[in-house]
DNA sequence: CGGCATCCTGTGCGATACTG
DNA sequence: CAGTATCGCACAGGATGCCG
């Protein structure tokens, strides 16, 4: 029964994992605002709040399954704010909460980092895939 | 054939989509950090040097291919230096490098984020449950 | 020890069609 | 206009076995 030690253990750090992930906040932090869309969504509502449809124009690419999904998790997060004007046609605007802003910073932080170092990790790249080539 | 022009607009949005993801620093730096294991080994060797074994033994929950695909994925952005020892066994040492350690003061300004902010957002997710629950 | 190759499953996500 | 519901598949990623 010795053997079974191995499985064992590494359903043992699949649970510490677990535990780490839910508690670690800023791995969930990261979980979200690394999704694919949340990134665009927040630059696309810097300037003032936007209705559905001009979110998904502006907003070159997405499905409009992702957006709505990506919005309501936004919208969860407290991230931003849902309205709807009831009319015809109904009328839903999406505007960012203060929490919401408060991101921006950090997403410019992360821009600014891009554009300084991005040069060095493409020039890492080439060397890389130069020297594997052969 | 004038309906043809939805599926059209779609496939010209995406391609659109795909220009902008390829000319983007920011967001292929998000892609790339942003993946589930990056932030941890770059966490992991923040102290110093580790070897293979460290590292999988410290990032508790990862596999053997995803941790080997990081690493790779992260030598070949220049984020980290991969060292062979040639010995019986064989030894292997993973080390930042400049570039990966300047991703470090970024790393904590997340964390910073994440440590001020992340009550705000699960009393925002809490409130949203129970609203939706009813 | 530090991997790589293979197989296999879950599911994220796009495409499509329908509704208030 | 602003979604919800359903289907289908590509692909990420875990498990396993082999190798220098």
């Amino acid at each position: 029964m010795a053997t079974r030690t191995v499985a064992q253990r590494r359903e043992q750090q699949r649970r510490e994992y677990d535990a780490f992930m839910a508690t670690c906040p800023a791995r969930k932090l990261l979980d979200r605002i690394s999704d694919k869309w949340v990134s665009l969504v927040l630059t696309a509502l810097t300037g003032g709040p936007q209705r559905y449809s001009d979110l998904s124009r502006r907003i070159a690419g997405v499905s409009q399954k992702m957006l709505t999904q990506t919005l309501r998790t936004m919208e969860r997060d407290g991230l931003l704010t849902r309205t709807v004007t009831a009319a015809v046609p109904v009328r839903v605007d999406y505007r960012l909460t203060a929490l919401g802003e408060s991101l921006l910073p950090l997403m410019a932080a992360i821009k600014a980092w891009a554009e300084t170092h991005i040069e060095a990790v493409e020039r890492a790249q080439a060397a890389y895939d130069e020297a594997s080539a052969q």
